[in-house]
DNA sequence: GCCGTTTTCGGCCCGACTGTTTTCAGTCG
């Protein structure tokens, strides 16, 4: 996994290099569809490499093969530390910029022997950038405006954060009279973890007037560009959105086009082209006739491939799938029953008990598991065993008050994995608990090996049915943990036990790469929302389009079984044990 | 640099917007 990352950054940057370099733009496409690769996989490259499988990677043949099994032998890859040698880090960071883009870098580089952001800003401000062929005074504006934009916002944003943004803007839009539709599109509707801008498509039978509109709304605060089919703009919170508008016999094309991945797309366009077809944003074409565009699906129909969702477009194996008739049914949340991961006011929570299950009704949930912090997590006002006790006593009587109306409430805890690799309650403890989170709050930074023996124990002990958030990640604030991934699955899949797709929206653990390889080997999963508020019980959704990102179907994820299925799974390795001690 | 029910060489998705170009280059998605 680290590796994949590292190996795919290099290739990333070669991409870049080149084309600073204005070498072949081929050539560093090919790096980029490498990389994206590499990222969409999970296995183990150093396992590929010794079955010599890498060419089976998309995107990679021979040279890059090779490239990659140096890494792997020595951490470096001789051909592209040359090539990228003479063009630092800080040089080429600035094609993040907003609309500065290689060819101009270069300029600026040669011209003015621009080396950093410091250089640029310095000839900027200065008023020293002089006009010259090709170059006046409104690109020097724009380069200003998007070194503004580079240093306020680099950093893509949580989906948790952008959704709620983007409906909202999604609804506005809809609200003006010439827009006869409008969906979001891109990244949000693929519900990818972290999102750049957001996409809007609109159909209108007068796009250019609609669009006009569209940018005077309230929550607009800068418009960009305005063309007669697009237009992009700053909206309230600082977001770059790019909205597009086309007639409605358009639609459909226009959607597929607009939600990308960039990757799938270009595979689409591909096949049409092989076909004798020409597929762009307004449909798809044989010659001068359109055979389709008004629904989205006529794209995929064009082609002989059945329609695909949104989440599983990225060119990580779908078209493939769809050609040979594989394409998963994907899991939807309407088929979760059950919750098994929530904190209440007994620990870091801020609704209590009550409100917490009262919530989970209005949600539909047919069994939930209240699972507080246990007594290591001081900061978490973890429950020693005392107060557990008392806990325990609070939902019996309010399981009797409720009698039979659902959910059905589970006692349990999310119970520390200790830096030792023991369980944060004993044994005894535990067998008094419906259901058991396992999961790892300390001692992040210990070894691999160390690691992966905590996670093992973890899933060794017949009391646990789940490992909650795997990775421990936060996105954008903390790294994931190292462990042996293949190792612990393996050892979920003999025990039996779920790992855990956290719904946070800061947490997304595990992400969608590992999800599906968890899932390809059999593991069973548990879509949670880790709520520590009763808004927060609505996060499975982010739970769920990860899975669906994963490839993930209903019948793999526990808490979408009914309860008799569910309530067998959580006691199937207690009764055993049981006897044991017994 | 990759890739092949047309191809082992010659392709590689397709179009919009901006600026300053009098016919297009650069950037973006």
């Amino acid at each position: 996994m680290m590796m994949n990352q590292e190996i795919a950054e290099i290739f990333d940057r070669m991409a870049r290099v080149l084309a600073f370099k204005g070498k072949d733009r081929f050539r560093a496409l090919a790096y980029e569809r490498a990389a994206g690769s590499l990222r969409g996989i999970e296995q183990d490259l150093t396992e590929l490499a010794g079955q010599k499988k890498l060419k089976n990677i998309p995107g990679i043949g021979k040279d890059l093969s090779e490239m990659i099994e140096e890494y792997i032998r020595t951490g470096h890859i001789t051909r592209c530390e040359r090539e990228m040698r003479d063009v630092p880090d800080e040089l080429l960071v600035l094609m993040d910029i907003p609309g500065l883009g290689p060819k101009t870098l270069a300029l600026l580089n040669k011209k003015f022997h621009i080396k950093n952001i410091k250089d640029l800003e310095r000839l900027i401000e200065k008023g020293a950038l002089p006009e010259f062929h090709g170059f006046g005074k409104k690109k020097i504006e724009n380069l200003r405006r998007g070194i503004g934009m580079f240093e306020a916002n680099t950093q893509r944003r949580r989906l948790g954060v952008v959704l709620p943004m983007a409906e909202k803007l999604l609804d506005e839009a809809r609200r003006i009279k010439l827009v006869e539709r409008a969906d979001l599109a891109g990244s949000v509707r693929r519900r990818t973890e972290t999102i750049g801008d957001i996409d809007l498509l609109i159909a209108s039978s007068n796009g250019e007037e609609a669009l006009r509109e569209f940018v005077k709304l309230p929550s607009i605060k800068r418009v960009r560009a305005l063309g007669k089919t697009s237009a992009s703009v700053i909206t309230e919170g600082d977001l770059q959105t790019d909205v597009r508008a086309v007639s409605q016999q358009s639609y459909g094309a226009a959607l597929q086009y607009f939600t990308g991945s960039k990757q799938h797309t270009v595979r689409l366009r591909t096949m049409a082209r092989e076909r004798g077809l020409k597929i762009n944003e307004y449909g798809v074409f044989r010659g001068e006739d359109r055979i389709g565009g008004e629904d989205e699906k006529d794209v995929y129909y064009a082609l002989g491939l059945k329609f695909m969702p949104p989440e599983l477009r990225e060119d990580r194996g779908e078209i493939e799938a769809a050609i040979d008739g594989h394409l998963p049914t994907l899991i939807e949340e309407n088929d979760l029953r059950g919750d098994l991961h929530m904190h209440t006011t007994w620990s870091d929570g801020r609704a209590s008990v009550e409100e917490m299950v009262e919530r989970a009704a209005k949600l539909g949930r047919e069994y939930i598991a209240l699972t507080d912090h246990s007594q290591s997590s001081r900061i978490a006002r973890g429950l020693d065993l005392e107060r557990l006790e008392l806990k325990i006593e609070e939902v019996e009587a309010l399981r009797k008050r409720r009698g039979k109306r659902k959910p059905r409430v589970l006692m349990g805890a999310e119970v520390d994995i200790l830096a030792d690799g023991r369980l944060d309650y004993p044994d005894q403890i535990l067998a008094r608990l419906d259901v058991v989170v396992a999961s790892i709050h300390s001692a992040f930074r210990q070894s691999k090996d160390r690691i992966t023996g905590r996670l093992l124990d973890a899933i060794a002990n017949p009391y646990v049915q789940i490992i909650g958030h795997p990775t421990t990640r936060l996105i954008g604030a903390r790294e994931p943990v190292e462990f042996n991934f293949r190792q612990v699955v393996k050892a979920t899949v003999a025990a039996g036990v779920a790992l855990e797709v956290n719904g946070s929206p800061n947490r997304l653990d595990l992400n969608d790469v590992m999800t599906r390889a968890a899932h390809e080997a059999g593991s069973l999963l548990a879509i949670d929302s880790d709520a520590h508020s009763t808004a927060q019980l609505a996060q499975t959704s982010f739970g769920v389009s990860q899975a669906r990102r994963a490839w993930v179907e209903a019948r793999s994820v526990v808490n979408t079984w009914p309860w008799p299925k569910f309530s067998r799974w959580m006691r199937h390795r207690r009764r055993p044990a049981e006897e044991e001690i017994g």
